[in-house]
DNA sequence: TTCACATAATACCAAAAAAATACCATTTAC
DNA sequence: GTAAATGGTATTTTTTTGGTATTATGTGAA
């Protein structure tokens, strides 16, 4: 995408532009564009070359006004591919998204977390996987299954199915399913997640030391990508009180 | 079909065209051409080869411009043979729909069709719709119902979500849901369906005029666009003989 | 003065995208 | 069946773009 130079870095807008250094002069340029709208989330800086041909200043001169900027999370450099206008992350967003990690959720509560694996491998999809995330029946999907544990105390059981597209081996992950996935450029930037309650089956209750027919919690959750298609599906049931309530997280980007 | 090539790939027009990349200015003119209708659907590009040559870049950048707009649906590629322009796209929709349309499934089994509205109306997401369709809570959801009669004897009871970002109005659908989505160029590519069998309610029964338990065909139906977004989700219950499958539904570009 | 430091310019490095080349696989015509 | 025509793909080269080290300059404080 080019934008229009001469309306953000002309010289004689920078000239009389205030008062400081050339790079402090750019940089504020720079704020107000973003700021106002004129330079909208994704949009790419027109390269620094140009920046700086057009604004009669050296490169450096124009690096130095973006580092500012960068270092605040206005925008993203690309090595090789471009500068671009980042994602604002709201609150809301931040608060939402530590609710899907378990470690740090037991963390808040003063516990220790741990985790030990009861399965890793790659099926052919389920029904509901296929409908859920979309798949062919002769595509694949990796399924996680582990024991949630806190403070030695079993407290979670996480069965979770994510596109063989996405991860064609589930073997390599070993504690964050999602670190593993941005290892691989899949950035979930959305979830829903169900949360309710359920009485326990003999199978669970005893992984969880819990009677059967004890109220544990479910939580499903799905997770998509920006394009709206969903990458991962986990259903998790936890020992615990019980309540019942849809939640939307989104996963801020960079 | 020969083309005019000088029309579409003249080197001139390319170098005059516009800014960014070779490829960039390439698929604009394709574009265009289609756009304008001069390229026709089933129409034939020429060769990847010729298009080169006469556009003076490599065959490389020719089948990248081409790669965009196959992936938009706007052209089709067949190995060996050509590429050629898309059917508009009501057609691919007609496709989709000879799948899943109720009064053509039943017209091949020598049936007359018809069907009664039950209930047209926007609402809040249920669980189920925010998990399937990825909806947010505070968004709306538009639900259709309605009762398939063939041959004046009731045969199904169909429920139809919709994100209210797709069909805002419900009201606006008379007979067939896609129809109205294709109106407002929101058109599903692929769809995943779950058939499978269950024992009837006392509600679904009496609707459908059989015994409470009476076997009864339950469908489950999501509908993908091209980007993998859910646009629509349908569960319907046909009175008949149980089976249990699941199929996916690709809509056939050619 | 002279040192310290911020500012700015020059020159070169490295990653990514764009484009070109060469070769493979499938379809169609004969 | 064979050969020509056509799309498919892997590899390499070139260009574009951000990254960094080095040098020069100006300004204020000891």
């Amino acid at each position: 995408m080019t934008e229009d130079l001469s309306a953000i870095f002309s010289p004689e807008r920078l000239s009389g532009g205030g008062t400081g250094p050339l790079y402090v002069k750019l940089r504020r340029r720079l704020e107000e564009a973003v700021k106002v709208g004129r330079l909208k989330h994704g949009d790419a800086l027109p390269p620094e070359r140009d920046i700086a041909e057009f604004a009669a200043v050296s490169r450096v001169t124009v690096r130095k006004a973006i580092d500012d900027l960068v270092a605040e999370g206005i925008l993203v450099r690309r090595h090789g591919s471009g500068t671009f206008v980042a994602k604002p992350v709201s609150k809301v967003e931040q608060r939402l998204s530590q609710l899907t990690s378990f470690t740090e959720d037991m963390a808040r509560r003063g516990m220790t977390a741990r985790s030990e694996w009861l399965h890793k491998g790659i099926h052919t999809p389920s029904p509901d996987e296929m409908m859920i995330l979309g798949l062919a029946a002769d595509t694949r999907v990796s399924r996680l299954s582990r024991l949630r544990i806190a403070d030695d105390q079993p407290l979670a059981i996480e069965h979770a199915s994510v596109s063989g597209e996405f991860l064609p081996d589930p073997s390599v992950v070993t504690t964050s399913l999602y670190a593993e996935l941005e290892k691989r450029q899949v950035r979930p930037v959305r979830a829903v997640q169900r949360i309710s309650a359920t009485n326990m089956k003999e199978a669970d209750a005893g992984l969880l030391g819990v009677p059967v027919g004890a109220a544990g919690l479910s939580i499903e959750r799905i997770s998509y990508l920006g394009s709206g298609r969903a990458v991962e599906f986990t259903r998790s049931l936890y020992r615990g009180d019980a309540y019942d309530f849809v939640a939307e997280l989104t996963i801020g980007a960079n």
